[in-house]
Formats: structure tokens, C-alpha cells, sequence
DNA sequence: CCATTCATTCATTCATTCTGC
DNA sequence: CAGAATGAATGAATGAATGTC
């Protein structure tokens, strides 16, 4: 039922497959895709806390899964993907043309993992679920993506920071997660590090800390 | 080139974004003629809060336009930027160096999502058009705009309220909207928080009622 | 190919600047 | 100050580029 790939192909380059050519003019960069619809019901009250394990007897309910649905779920979805025989990629890309919505292979990658915010896992799970059950029983549609290039606004080059000087970082976010401006600052002059650097450092980290499953804790 | 007209003397601190060098004008090299049909429109009829007082059945949607042209611009609008390559803070700037009134990308976020006041949404929508014919019209020829200095003014350290705090201050509110200056002292006092800062809480909670798309409620 | 890290764009919250009681 | 229009700062969602088997 439903099939809506009319809406418009969301497009992006894919560096991978033949490495030169990739001439001509630069496109529009595109980047985020529409995320609407956000079928958002929402009823509970707020998000349970970002803790994952120790759930009290959360009201079972059917629109809000709880935890363990999730690690069950994504687990599950995993295993199916193998079976199936499609890349974290593939998924991402079909989910683009079934609803609209494309999706990276880290964010695939992320749910699998059950590294997204316990919101965002929920958000995800219906579209995933759906792509499971259309995937599964149609006997395999070729999803075909016209994959067009598009690439244009510049972007920072990407930072590497020393294995010694990430252990610095690690140290200053247990003292303190959140620091000051100023705090970065000196920060970043002591580490000879860009101090918008260091500042993106802390908030990836800090978010780091959020996911479903937090910082170093290995899978409970 | 074009020179901010800067109808207002306004001048305040706009300190240091930090944002790497101007951004890559888009250049919307693109082609794109045919409107993207995708005309399933999903579902329906949101119920907005508010309803401009309305007479005529299909009023041109041009000097009041009603909720529901506006929802469905606003919807058209975002796919269009998106499609044409801009971001948010992209759209934002261009309004500045087109017709003098710069917006921030907050501006630009709360329009898509109907998060402005319907007048608000009134006055801003034909800018937008604007924009969106202009822009896709002209083949190329990005907006180059000159960057305006910023001075620095005191701006108060944003404070943290703890989600715990928060939710105190939200129950309040369903009881009392609007609060005495006796009230909001005493509050503040309870919560170890500033009188200033809960009075602005107040006021903010109070304008996000009234907003297009109201409170925590969820859109349908 | 899958996993992680640095980086960007979008969304929301606390603040500010008027206007005019 | 209350209200409205707006924004800087911050949080959340996502991805390109890398690292690793």
C-alpha cells in the first residue's frame, strides 16, 4: 500500500565508486533532507531520562517502546538486514526513496548500535520497521537510485587530534563537562588546538554522553 | 555592491559567530523546471489555533492569507530552499542584502515551522516569496554579501535550568500563566533562581502559547 | 563494509530591544 | 513591566571523512 516515491529524489554524492571524474560545476551542497513529518504523537510526558538501563516499570506502551523494545528491535533489524543482504548504506538510501527521508549509513550504523538519543531511536524505529516488513515480503525490488551528484559548499577540513591530546580532552570532560568560554579557551591555547575546535569537541562529546548507549559502557 | 540600507539604527553586538569564512555563495547552478508534482498531500487539516478572521472562501493569498496558505507556503518554501541548495541562515542573509532586513537563521527555522505568531507569519511570508521567485528565476549570480562588523555588548551568560527546575516552572505556569511580580519572586527564591530569569521564563512560556503551532501540542 | 570522529545544519531555549501602557 | 519580534547560544539530529578489520 503506500507508495510514494514521488516526492522528489533526494540527491547526494557518493565519492565512493569512480574517483576522478566528478568534474563539472559544483552543485547545490543539500544536505539535511526534510525531516517533517515527524509523525509525532507524542502522548507521553517527557523524556524518560537518558538512562537506558535500570528502567523502572515504564508504562508499556505501544507508541512509546521502551528500552529494551529498542535493543530487541534493533537487534532484530539487524540480523534481518544481513539476511537480506543489504548494506547499512542500502538502507539508508531506500529509506529515502520509499518515504522521502534518505539516511547516512553512520545513522543506520547509530541505530544498530543503539547510539542515538532514546527520542531519536523512536523516531527512527517505525520508519525501519516499515522498510523491514515492504522489503521482506516484496520479493526483492530493485530499488533503483538515481544517484545524482551534488557537492558544493566548502567544508572545514576535517581535524585530527593526537591520540596524547584527546587523553587531555577525556580528562578535562570528567572535571568538567560543560566549560566556559574562557575555559576553552585557554584550553584550546594550551593544547595548541583552534578553540572552535575544542568547542565542538566538548559538545560531540557531551552528546556522546546522551545516547542510549553512553559514553565507554560497553553493551550491558 | 548593495549596501544595507539598515532602516534601523539598531546596532547591536553581534559577536563573532565563529562561522569559518563566508559561506560558499550556493551557487544554484541547477536546472530544475518542472515543480515537483509529489502532490499527494498526506493528510490533513491541522487544526491551528487561530483562525484569521476570514470571510471570503479563497481569498488571493496575498494580503491575508489564511492559516492554511500559510501552512502550505511554508511547507513549499522549505522543500524549494532545500532543492535549491540554501540553508536557513543562507535564506536569512540574502533577505538582508536584498531588501535591507537580515533575519537569523532562528527566524528562518521558526517560519517553516509555523513557530511565529499568524501576524508575524503575515508579514514575513511575502519576503520569503519574494526570495523563492527571485532566486530561482535568476540563473546563478549568488548574493555576495559584505560582512558587517559586530561590536561587543554585555549579553548575560545564558543560564541552564535543570530539567527538574523546568518542570516546576512548567507546572506553575499551567496554573498560573501569568504571575505576580510578588509571585514570580517568591518562585524564583523556591528554585534558587534569579527573579529576572524567572520572569523572562514567564514572558517567553507565554509568547510560545501563542505562536501558529502552540504549546507541547503535536501536530497531527 | 561497518564503526567512530570531527563538523554542519536544524530546532529550542534563554535574552534583548523596543513600544506603549 | 507586558508583549511582540528577533537573535545568540546551546542542544539535537545527521553526515562526510577517516579508521579498521
Amino acid at each position: 500500500p503506500m507508495s510514494p516515491p514521488s516526492g522528489q529524489p533526494l540527491l547526494y554524492a557518493q565519492p565512493y565508486a569512480g574517483l576522478n571524474g566528478m568534474l563539472g560545476p559544483p552543485a547545490p551542497a543539500l544536505h539535511h533532507g526534510l525531516r517533517d513529518p515527524l509523525g509525532a504523537e507524542e502522548a507521553g510526558p517527557h523524556e524518560l531520562a537518558a538512562s537506558p538501563p535500570l528502567g523502572p516499570p515504564e508504562p508499556p506502551d505501544d507508541d512509546a517502546p521502551s528500552s529494551d523494545d529498542l535493543e530487541q528491535f534493533a537487534k532484530q533489524f539487524k540480523q534481518r538486514r544481513i539476511k537480506l543482504g543489504f548494506t547499512q548504506a542500502d538502507v539508508g538510501l531506500a529509506l529515502g526513496t520509499l518515504y522521502g527521508n534518505v539516511f547516512s549509513q553512520t545513522t543506520i550504523c547509530r541505530f544498530e548500535a543503539l547510539q542515538l538519543s532514546f527520542k531519536n531511536m523512536c523516531k527512527l524505529k517505525p520508519l525501519l520497521n516499515k522498510w523491514l516488513e515492504e522489503t521482506d515480503s516484496s520479493t526483492g525490488s530493485p530499488t533503483n537510485l538515481d544517484k545524482i551528484a551534488a557537492q558544493g559548499r566548502k567544508r572545514k577540513k576535517r581535524t585530527s587530534i593526537e591520540v596524547g591530546v584527546k587523553g587531555a580532552l577525556e580528562n578535562h570532560f570528567l572535571k568538567c563537562p560543560k566549560p566556559s568560554a574562557h575555559e576553552i579557551t585557554s584550553l584550546a591555547d594550551s593544547l595548541q588546538l583552534e578553540k572552535e575546535v575544542v568547542r565542538v569537541w566538548f559538545c560531540n562529546r557531551r552528546q556522546k554522553e546522551k545516547r542510549m548507549t553512553p559514553a565507554g559502557v560497553p553493551h550491558p
